[in-house]
DNA sequence: TTTTGAGTTGTTCGA
DNA sequence: GTCGAACAACTCAAA
């Protein structure tokens, strides 16, 4: 679109949504080229389904991320308009309001939002306005990579194959220098006003120390984790008591940063090898995930592989409740648990212990770990959510077979020796030797007693026994296959 | 159309 | 203590 094509009295309209950045933004950059006066917008949209609008961890994000837009918007000379409601109402509203001839926005891949801004397109175009949407969050879309017979992968292997090619070329776009405000006299409702951060009681005072949303909050985060811990990603990335994972994923979910941006930097600066190699297939999977639910669209509710719809669940809210809390009795799963809660983010090897541990070990129904990861996770993403808890509870596509059933004492003394990540959330136990810290029922009286522990008192006793629990998975999971 | 090789992350058991 | 095999069959993707 040449400059030509605006007159200087129509301004442009650039929507903000999971893109909550300034470089590499297509949708900001063709809005500041076309050399109109600009409206930054951001919508909080309360019409999302209810079961999946934003939880409280990711709407504390949210509030901090905007803020930190709104300043970067504001050192470029615009305002940064905030408006809440409806999006379509919002957004058609706006565009009639302002004379907007012209709306650009970055795609998103949530099947509601798809249907959503379809309809906001349509109705904008049958009004004479230009909409453009742009890819501002893939490396490459769904519908733009599928098998040769044209049908959407279902494995991860050969789709990260195919992937790896399309990300050699990217150039991600530069941050604009300047933007043409078209702000002036627009109306903003107030950040402070939106209700985001949590209060009374204000469960968030965790996350500030751990946390910087924001671009340059990302930026530092990639930058530090190319430095120091890429190269040994593929063995640090296993160990939650060390800070071996780049902790991106909040930053990815909001678009403060783009798969685009992290695979060019990470290909530049981390050299090249196992290290590498392992970060860039975590990216990929994060492609897989939307390539998933964009073509299976009951992803987060619905069992990807229906034989699982009869599967024996037995949910019991006290058992629930105490996972929720950190109160199961295993260490290292309640050490991840309790994480959760207080910094709103726990390290994926632990997610995929525990996940198995509710599954798996409790019988719990991987939904109600996933509507609980909604709620407590920052980096809270229906693709990456409901992809990952189907994968680990053996439903989901690729998924790990049904008798890899992790034990948590094992995976305990594996990834935590020393004890040192169990000892930082479940500070009660942090006088046990090591050789019971993953195990404290095991470990003989004289001995708790001298690391000031009483089971069933300081810390819970096993809510389970791992081999009976085993015992019934396999028996629960062969009970499917019996039905089949 | 048929065939072939492959498939993120584990545990347990017995030699 | 270490090591390899068994734990199932199935589906996917490409030749």
């Amino acid at each position: 679109m040449s400059n030509s094509d605006q007159s200087a009295q129509h301004p442009v309209i650039v929507w903000f949504r999971q893109d909550l950045r300034l470089a590499d933004n297509p949708a900001l950059l063709a809005a500041v080229n076309t050399g109109a006066p600009i409206i930054c917008l951001y919508v909080l949209d309360d019409k999302t389904p209810r079961k999946w609008l934003r939880g409280g961890a990711s709407r504390w994000w949210l509030h901090h991320s905007l803020s930190a837009l709104a300043q970067q918007l504001e050192a470029l000379g615009t305002q940064l308009v905030l408006r809440r409601g409806d999006a379509f109402d919002v957004v058609t509203g706006l565009a009639d309001e302002l004379g907007a001839r012209t709306v650009f926005w970055n795609r998103c891949y949530e099947p509601f939002t798809i249907a959503r801004d379809s309809r906001i397109k349509a109705h904008l175009r049958d009004r004479g306005c230009a909409v453009e949407t742009f890819n501002g969050s893939l490396l490459v879309e769904p519908w733009n990579l599928t098998t040769k017979d044209g049908r959407p992968y279902r494995v991860y292997s050969p789709y990260f194959r195919a992937l790896a090619p399309h990300c050699d070329d990217i150039a991600p776009l530069p941050r604009p220098s300047l933007i043409a405000d078209g702000s002036k006299g627009v109306h903003s409702d107030a950040l402070s006003l939106w209700g985001l951060l949590p209060s009374s009681p204000d469960w968030a005072t965790g996350f500030g120390p751990v946390w910087t949303p924001g671009e340059a909050g990302a930026w530092q985060r990639l930058e530090r984790f190319c430095e120091e811990a890429a190269k040994d990603y593929s063995d640090t990335r296993n160990l939650p008591g060390v800070e071996g994972t780049s902790r991106l994923s909040p930053h990815l979910h909001f678009g403060e940063i783009s798969p685009r941006q992290i695979w060019h930097y990470a290909v530049r600066h981390v050299p090249a090898g196992q290290g590498r190699e392992t970060f860039l297939k975590e990216i990929g999977w994060r492609e897989f995930s939307y390539n998933l639910l964009y073509h299976f669209d009951d992803l987060p509710d619905s069992n990807y592989q229906q034989k699982f719809n009869g599967f024996p669940w037995h949910f019991e809210e006290s058992v629930f409740k105490r996972w929720t809390r950190g109160q199961t009795g295993y260490p290292i799963v309640d050490a991840g648990m309790r994480q959760l809660w207080q910094t709103g983010w726990m390290h994926n090897r632990v997610r995929m212990i525990v996940a198995s541990f509710l599954t798996k070990h409790l019988l719990i129904d991987w939904r109600r770990g996933e509507e609980w990861f909604w709620d407590t996770l920052v980096d809270a993403d229906l693709a990456n959510n409901a992809a990952s808890w189907q994968w680990v509870a053996g439903s989901g596509a690729d998924a790990a077979p049904y008798f890899r059933i992790f034990n948590p004492v094992t995976q305990g003394e594996k990834f935590d020796g020393s004890g040192a990540y169990v000892r930082e959330w479940v500070p009660e136990l942090k006088n046990v030797p090591d050789k019971f810290i993953h195990a404290p029922w095991a470990a003989p009286a004289g001995i708790l007693s001298q690391a000031g522990v009483t089971l069933g008192e300081d810390y819970p006793r096993p809510i389970i026994d791992h081999s009976k629990a085993r015992e019934r998975a396999l028996a629960a999971f062969s009970s499917l296959k019996d039905a089949a």
